[in-house]
DNA sequence: ATCGATGACAACAGATGCTGTCATCACATA
DNA sequence: TATGTGATGACAGCATCTGTTGTCATCGAT
């Protein structure tokens, strides 16, 4: 017989999803959490770094995202090899259940959607640094990798509302949407 | 003679980011900040309701930026609209010495990067409203403003480092640059 | 089979961030 | 003189997060 109940840092995580969900992030203490899931507060920092980390561990989106971008044609384009790896992404995001309801709970706190913005720029770090291996000079992959982000939020965004439609399609045309929305105007129109 | 020295809310700013550079945002507690500007800390937190935000007070780019989208040209493009206010918001960014200061404090604390993130949020949201004012619909306006953001953030980092260029003449620049980057590659280069 | 190292956890103490509440005191006004 | 207003100080209190130490299974080596 082990000594503890196993998986305390995956009993912490779904412990702290649904008190968040029940009673708000700001009204659920540390140590609640803690005794929810048989453990002491104290432990609870031994898995986490902080109250909000319980809801962003992991990096499979980074590595996986940052593998891809490093394994892709040479002869692609950045913009290309970013999209295209996006494409491949949407196995990170299921169960879509989970997603949705941390999704609704980031949203609903402003403490959680600051943490959500700071993952979303180490991920965006890490991509900068795997453009510059493929050659990007640094100043021109950061604002590749912001151009990016904002087509994946645009394809996500869609793509979780639209169950049926697959990653890559979406991506596929919110580019289009992009080359028509800065494109220059038309110069006269019949 | 008035009882109490004037200008507080400016007294903590100063003894707040001359601490913060001094010995770093996480090792200056708020009393520090209190005493050393002749305060108490139950004040600080009178004037700023949290430690972060005595960086970041003021909204006068989101003001700024806002009014100008809903003054604009209504037969402008978004991003059009988006990139011309940007362009004349160089006033805002003065003192440049001051702003220098500030960029390098954030960049050195992960807790102050979050925040500066998150009013970067806010300002997105406000201009999200005001191009769903010009009748752009609310997904695509949330699309615009991310790749405008990422223009901005281009444009502007070549501002604070080549002082002759004026704001407006990179922001145009940036933009053409965008437009190369998303083009398709050519098909054949002899 | 015993012993020591390691790993997972609890218990305790403390610094700091942040909030609620009330008293204080100069100043304005009547 | 009396009274109100507004900025501030004083004090108490909770929550987050950290440092440290002790306990007890498990594992490997002798």
């Amino acid at each position: 017989m082990p000594r503890w109940e196993p998986d305390a840092q995956g009993r912490l995580k779904r412990a702290a999803l649904e008190l968040f969900e029940a009673q708000g992030f700001e009204r659920t203490s540390v140590a609640q959490i803690a005794r929810t899931a048989g453990l002491t507060e104290r432990s609870f920092y031994r898995y986490f770094p902080d109250k909000r980390e319980v809801l962003f561990a992991g990096d499979e989106l980074q590595t996986h995202l940052v593998a891809q971008v490093e394994a892709a044609d040479p002869g692609l384009t950045p913009i290309e090899a970013l999209l295209t790896a996006l494409g491949t992404a949407d196995e990170i995001f299921r169960p879509r259940e989970f997603l949705l309801r941390r999704v609704r709970v980031i949203a609903a706190s402003p403490a959680l959607a600051e943490r959500d913005l700071i993952k979303l720029a180490d991920i965006a770090d890490a991509l900068v640094r795997a453009l510059e291996h493929r050659g990007v000079e640094p100043g021109k992959a950061r604002f590749i990798i912001d151009v990016a982000i904002a087509v994946a939020r645009r394809a996500t965004s869609r793509w979780l509302a639209d169950p049926d439609a697959t990653l890559s399609e979406l991506v596929a045309q919110t580019a289009d949407e992009l080359r028509e929305a800065v494109a220059p105007p038309a110069p006269t129109v019949g």
